[in-house]
DNA sequence: TTATATGCAAAAGATTTGCAATATA
DNA sequence: TATATTGCAAATCTTTTGCATATAA
């Protein structure tokens, strides 16, 4: 999605078109395939506009997903992650150990678990399936 | 596993018995079907032994993960959560929403994904698989 | 003009750590 | 006795919040 579609959407819905918030947004646009950490964030909005507060980031990012614009995830040491939505149907990511980069895995095991999951006597409601490895580029480099 | 055989095979990797020990290790067979955070591990300690610190559980709780003793997961809000590892041959999990309590999928959708995972150029590493719903008593008591 | 957004500093909450004291083998 | 373990308090680190100020519509 465009930078200026998000910002449509938004005020739209009655959110107002800053610049810090334009900053943080492209800087998710610049890295639409990784997760980024809300400290990353901060660091690239910095370099396109040098006053930008923590605050500001998380403020931004807890909107952003609640527009379900962003999606978050934690990583194994309890840090949040962000980056864009792309797709809007349901989806699972393969994350890059190496340099963060994802792809969008277009399969879902949900059929399969279901008649697992009935046999426990549960009734799913949610379920999180997230792939992790090591990207072309990283493979090529040796970066690992 | 039975407590005195946990403590046995840490007390052959050079790790000593202590009472503390023992009562976070009784926290975690008492409760074996749910993944408990340090907090509620530590609440639970002291209704055997009313002196024990955090730390100490916090310690406890990492070394048994490292000695794959224990599983730890992340919950959606950063708070980690840890149970006694039952089945020592690969696995997932059901966890119920209302009263934490886990069951043992035994399904693995990492076939299927593995060719996936190739066609986007990516060296699977490690998958993440936990499945969210309400259990049988959850249901029927609707306590939720 | 008025609701939204931001900066700053402080607070909150989970987890970790240094160090001295203690307990186990 | 030597090494592992614990308690305590302080430190760390990420994330949140209150409040006064600034900005967009």
């Amino acid at each position: 999605m465009e930078l200026e579609n998000i910002l449509n959407e938004m005020n739209h819905k009655g959110y107002k078109t800053t610049e810090k918030r334009r900053n943080i947004l492209q800087v998710l646009i610049n890295h639409q395939s990784s997760f980024l950490s809300a400290d990353t964030i901060l660091c690239q909005a910095k370099k396109i506009n040098t006053h930008i507060n923590m605050s500001t980031v998380y403020r931004n990012l807890l909107l952003l997903e609640e527009l379900h614009l962003v999606h978050k995830i934690l990583s194994e040491d309890g840090i949040a992650n962000y980056k864009l939505v792309q797709v809007h149907t349901h989806h699972h990511h393969i994350i890059c150990r190496s340099c963060g980069k994802t792809d969008i895995i277009d399969y879902c095991p949900i059929k399969e678990l279901n008649t697992l999951v009935e046999e426990k006597h549960f009734k799913l409601t949610e379920h999180k399936l997230e792939l992790y490895g090591y990207c072309e580029n990283c493979i090529k480099n040796k970066n690992n």
